[in-house]
RNA sequence: GGGCCGGUAGUUCAGACUGGAAGAAUACCCGGUUUGCACCCGGGAGGUCGGGGGUUCAAGUCCCCCCCGGUCCA
């Protein structure tokens, strides 16, 4: 940390006063000679509720449009916002904040930023502060930082330190309108993302409403931090909290939902608290945070003394502001997730989308309120129409994924409570009257049920359940074992062979549909890694599968099994190599391969958006991978494709092949892309470096994608679906082939219905009706095999009980000798016998080859005089070679045997009774 | 990507820990009673225990792999 860049010109000039808080211990300026405490909103109370500021501003559009308009004239680019989804990123889901859009490739300097300098306005989701949310009053799971940013990359040099204080001065005093002695500004220091820097936090009236970020180094293993020779500014101004200021309201909610607050409250009976009470309490809710329980209870407890309320009856007051709030808060974050096309899933960003939209409905039940969440997303939606226009065009899809999520919560927790019930039930059973912690978060982990919830109905059945604290923590410890995903790359231990090669030169982008190509050995690695000078072999890639082929010279060959790329140099898995290095080969690829596999990444493209225009803007491809025969593409929707669905993007698709479009490839800058295409570029996930390859289907589609393809979507030729399946919830695979592998399907398919029409002996014509028929004639000859089966049965019954040799008066013995009989029926003869005769002791052998199996039942009533089948097991296994097992009254086994199996029936009757006589 | 829970009659689920005869309720069919309907009584039919492999004399139950659904976490 550099203490030198906190002491500005700017200060000094201006008259601020470098002070240290007494609470805090941190440096801050302020023109103000009397301040003691830095006024973060931890050191002081919030200063500002029910003394809003006399400012020009009223809304979100007029702060946002006034902190635009007021970097555009000073020299700033105006820049359109992202999507909250941060696809062009792998080590984040969401965008968290305004620098995020430039991480990692412009703050490297890997590519030049959009602008510079630039103004923005950004829609951030932070979701790591949820429990925040509704209580403290500021804290938000969405929220817009407006940002300018300066880049001083690649010797260029826009501004630091002292205009980026002084651009904020100015901004917050003149169109803000902020009397200049509020302002505070605190040294501070920011990291995240990779990145560091010395801030200053802009604070005012106990509100911290800016944080204004020098970043110039680099974050290592999260603690190391080296310099950097880029000079990034990067700011964030929260739209929300300037708003809050000029108004304010009790909380931020209020100032940014206003009246939908007081039409949801209208919903449920009006709010707990009136306007003047509710003014009062809203300065203590600054100091609470969910994870410090006592700053709770503190809170609490001041407004119980405030407003003469007991704290119970606070706490629930407070708890219904809190879901107010709530809801709101995340329908809204839940809008601009959907909006951007997240789908809510059991994975990845979607099970963030899915967890707020839960969170909501949990809220509206605790409140009691009967709203649907597609009610509810009419009247969020209403309201923040205005900032953000284009939630209108995707309105039917976020209320169509609404309604489906709210469904399928239901069933979950209609479920839950069944799994409830029955636990308390079980529990009570064995005396217990409370629910074990264990259990509890078992509910909530594998069923999804809340701790509250499963109180709440736990209790009517006489359980009690406490909820610990901790709660959420001790789910993080149950879930500290999990393994950390790995990948393994067998190429890597490569990597120090070929470190000193240079790039290979790629002259498949150069000529795709040449198949030979003459290159120079440059190495060999382990007799069967080939690295050349250039190659016509396209690597495994963008879901593609690598060239096959062979490398030849004179007097020998070999053969290319696969391609890897390994930075920038392509390595061969040959299966073995006679080659030298330095020798001159000639290479053949698998032209027929090749072309199957650049038609099925063509028509990856193709198929994708056309599913984008037949399902919506939502679908966005979550995987693909091409070979030879057998193509995959991964796309996100809410619902399983029907047929219809899946007929109009195969038409659809067809229909652009048939056009025979253009399909060209080119190089561009990074942010030029983006800027021309938009972010459906990242369809095939992230692409590193300053320039993208793009390959675009003229007039219908264009992507990032380094993979080859034909030149006219007439060379695809058919693309047919095989199938689709749903690999997780809100995601849908589609499998297809195309041309000469498309047509080998329908071979395939025509075939095989010959073969079914030749097993019936009837024409492809009359097939179905032929099967119908077979069909039809099974079941009843399986229907017919059971009666006699049974009535078999039924005979052999009244044999064997006609057999039966009466030993005693109570008990009659029946042993019987079988060849090959299914065992299980025998067993059901056998234990109808005994149930209708309980004084017998039935025994059946039944010979197999050389193996001999025998079962023996005993009824009711011979087993209340002391009979035990264990002992009849222990004289049969004394004869056979085997083994066996079972209970007194049910005996089975099996061993070899070659006598006469009368033998072993006499033996043991003859030990019966000698035991019962 | 990982963890956990589940898949048994048309449906809702027992049975699984500790291997030994596949069950209950409900709906269904037939009969009886009653009759405006319901109820009630008796009987009947309904199952590749998700699939495959293994262990075992014996697997719904134990082990392994896979499929499907749910759920939590990254």
């Amino acid at each position: 940390m550099d203490q030198r860049i906190y002491l500005l010109n700017f200060f000094r000039d201006e008259g601020f006063i470098r002070k240290t808080c007494k609470k805090c211990n941190r440096k801050f300026w302020t023109l103000n000679e009397d301040q003691e405490y830095c006024g973060d909103s931890s050191c002081i109370e919030y200063q500002f509720i029910g003394k809003g500021l006399d400012s020009p501003l009223k809304t979100t559009c007029d702060v946002r449009n006034s902190f635009i308009n007021f970097f555009a004239k000073r020299g700033h680019e105006v820049v359109k916002r992202y999507p909250v989804v941060a696809r062009w990123r792998e080590d984040v889901y969401l965008v968290g904040a305004s620098i995020y859009d430039f991480q990692p490739w412009v703050t490297e300097g890997i590519t030049p930023p959009p602008a510079n300098p630039l103004v923005i306005s950004q829609p951030c989701i932070r979701l790591t502060d949820l429990d925040n949310i509704g209580k403290t009053g500021r804290h938000l799971s969405s929220f817009e930082m407006m940002a300018h940013h300066a880049f001083n990359i690649g010797g260029k040099r826009v501004y630091w330190t002292e205009e980026t204080v002084k651009l904020s001065y100015e901004f917050f005093t003149k169109a803000v309108k902020i009397p200049p002695e509020e302002l505070t500004y605190i040294e501070d220091w920011w990291s995240g993302g990779g990145n560091a820097g010395e801030d200053f936090e802009v604070v005012v009236r106990g509100l911290e409403l800016a944080t204004l970020v020098f970043m110039h180094y680099k974050v290592f293993n999260s603690d190391k931090i080296i310099p950097m020779k880029n000079e990034i500014v990067d700011t964030g101004y929260g739209l929300e909290r300037i708003l809050w200021l000029i108004k304010g309201t009790p909380t931020v909610y209020d100032a940014i939902y206003g009246k939908l607050i007081d039409k949801v409250f209208n919903l449920i009976g009006g709010p707990p608290l009136n306007c003047k009470e509710y003014m009062a309490l809203a300065r203590f809710l600054g100091h609470i945070d969910s994870k410090k329980p006592e700053t709770l209870r503190e809170a609490t407890r001041r407004i119980s003394t405030l407003l003469n309320i007991p704290s119970d009856e606070v706490l629930s007051i407070l708890e219904t502001y809190e879901n107010i709030y709530l809801i709101l808060d995340h329908m809204k974050s839940v809008i601009l997730m959907l909006n951007d096309g997240v789908v809510p899933s059991n994975a990845a960003v979607g099970y963030l989308a899915r967890l707020l939209i839960r969170r909501i409905i949990r809220a509206l039940m605790k409140l009691n309120l009967r709203i649907s969440l597609i009610e509810l997303a009419d009247m969020v939606i209403a309201h923040i129409a205005p900032d953000f226009p284009e939630i209108k065009e995707n309105e039917e899809v976020i209320k169509k994924i609404l309604n489906l999520e709210e469904e399928r919560y239901n069933k979950t927790l209609k479920r839950g409570r069944l799994t409830i019930e029955k636990i308390a039930y079980s529990l009570k059973e064995k005396g217990i009257r409370s629910m074990p912690q264990d259990t509890l978060i078992m509910l909530y982990d594998s069923h999804g049920l809340p701790p509250d919830y499963v109180k709440e109905i736990a209790e009517k059945y006489g359980i009690s359940v406490e909820i610990p604290l901790d709660f959420y923590g001790a789910l993080a410890q149950r879930h500290k074992g999990d393994k950390e995903t790995k990948r393994e790359e067998e190429l890597d231990r490569l990597l120090e062979f070929i470190k000193d090669l240079p790039p290979t030169r790629t002259l498949y982008y150069e000529k795709p549909y040449d198949t030979q190509f003459e290159a120079k050995i440059l190495r060999v690695i382990e007799g069967r890694y080939v690295i050349l000078d250039q190659t016509l072999f396209y690597p495994e890639g963008g879901g593609a599968k690598a060239d096959k082929g062979i490398l030849v010279s004179d007097d020998s060959s070999c053969r290319v099994l696969d391609a890897r790329k390994v930075n920038n140099v392509i390595i061969h898995i040959c299966d073995s190599c006679p080659f030298k290095e330095g020798q001159i080969v000639k290479g053949i690829i698998d032209s027929e391969r090749r072309k199957q596999i650049m038609r099925g990444h063509t028509a990856t493209h193709v198929l994708l958006a056309a599913a984008r225009k037949i399902l919506g803007k939502h679908v966005w491809q979550a995987g693909a991978s091409k070979d030879s025969d057998k193509c995959r593409l991964d796309i996100t929707h809410f619902e399983k494709l029907s047929k219809e669905e899946i007929r109009k993007i195969e038409l659809l698709a067809n229909q652009i092949v048939l056009e025979n479009r253009r399909v060209l490839s080119h190089v561009m800058l990074r942010t030029d892309a983006e800027k021309k295409y938009g972010f459906t570029l990242y369809q095939g996930g992230v692409i590193p470096g300053r320039y993208l390859r793009i390959v675009e289907v003229e007039g219908w589609d264009a992507e990032a994608c380094g993979g080859l393809h034909v030149m006219h979507t007439g060379e695809i030729g058919l693309i047919k679906i095989l199938k689709t399946e749903r690999i997780q919830d809100g995601v849908e695979r589609l499998e297809f082939s195309v041309g000469k592998a498309a047509l080998e399907y329908v071979w395939n398919t025509e075939e095989k219905i010959s073969k079914i029409a030749e097993l019936l002996r009837t024409s492809r014509e009359t097939v179905v009706e032929a099967v119908n028929n077979v069909v039809n004639r099974l079941n009843e000859l399986e229907t017919e095999a059971k009666k006699l089966l049974k009535a078999r049965l039924i005979h052999e019954k009244e044999v064997l009980i006609g057999k039966s040799i009466t030993v005693s008066s109570i008990l009659r013995f029946i042993g019987q000798a079988y060849n090959n009989e299914d065992r299980r029926l025998l067993v059901n003869l056998a234990s109808d016998i005994v149930k209708e005769h309980p004084d017998v002791f039935i025994l059946l052998l039944n010979k197999r080859g050389e193996k001999l199996e025998y079962l023996g039942i005993a009824g009711r009533k011979v087993i209340e005089k002391g009979f035990n089948a264990l002992k009849v097991n222990e004289t049969i296994l004394s004869m056979i070679k085997g083994k066996g097992g079972g209970r007194k009254d049910f005996i089975q086994g099996t061993g070899l045997y070659s006598g006469n199996p009368k033998e072993i029936i006499s033996k043991v009757l003859n030990e019966i009774k000698r035991a019962f006589i």
